[in-house]
DNA sequence: GACAAATGATACCAATATGGTATCATTTAT
DNA sequence: ATAAATGATACCATATTGGTATCATTTGTC
């Protein structure tokens, strides 16, 4: 089972890159050239990053993407709930009737401390913190 | 993003009613009597989890399932691997050329710190954990 | 031994998610 | 005007998920 999709997974690569040259515009055709990631699908992808406020566009010759938040504010997680949804456990197991004392058992905090582990450390990592060694 | 999908429940959820009642054979009947869980669906699962030895099958009227490992000795890590197959981060950004400094950088070692933290975790998880409240 | 009650093996199937493509409309620098 | 770019959107192939159906085999009971 995979944690991270193909789709987090190229939106984190062209993030990167985009990051690295914040200073100017970086076009589709640059980062397809430079990423070797399929060009309508990166295209998707970028328009999805686009309406979620994390690049800006610019339209027209000459266009392409900027960074619209600072990459130390941009956390792998919202990326990863951006194209992932959001973190779930299980939608069945705590609602069984069968283990009604589930709900209150140690398994369950187990759980979720899981869960909340991760998503601190998922919170933890930014955009920065890809870009530095 | 699920992280335990529907036949790893069911599989925790007749794991747990048959431990519970682990002096006798209990039969498909009566589980799909007791958890509401589709017949054959059930059926599926419980063939799996006989061929991974946690149950033992007995063929023939009055036959049924039995637990074939201690409930204490029974992981959640590993029921998730049978049905999930192993956790894994991703199968590309770290492979990826474009960032080779990746393979040496934090995010690195914080992605694999939770997934390591999450595998602990849930290896600690025991079916009798589960039963108990 | 016949028979019914159980699981074993296996093939199939529908719905959804994943990964990707194609096309046309719109904007903008030159 | 035009070419180079993104926006919007519909489509599609494949894999995975969740589930069904069927026949073979084993075994307790009469």
């Amino acid at each position: 089972m995979k944690l991270i999709t193909r789709d987090t997974d190229y939106a984190i690569r062209a993030l990167c890159y985009i990051a690295k040259h914040k200073d100017r515009i970086v076009s589709v055709n640059e980062l397809v050239a430079k990423l070797k990631i399929p060009r309508p699908f990166l295209r998707k992808i970028l328009q999805i990053l686009n309406k979620e406020d994390l690049l800006n566009s610019h339209k027209g010759q000459g266009g392409g993407f900027k960074l619209n938040v600072a990459p130390s504010r941009i956390y792998l997680l919202d990326i990863m709930e951006v194209f992932q949804g959001p973190l779930v456990l299980s939608e069945h197991v705590f609602k069984s009737k069968v283990c009604p004392h589930i709900k209150k058992c140690k398994l369950k905090k187990k759980l979720d401390g899981i869960k909340h582990h991760a998503q601190q450390e998922l919170k933890d990592i930014t955009l920065e913190s890809l870009l530095q060694g």
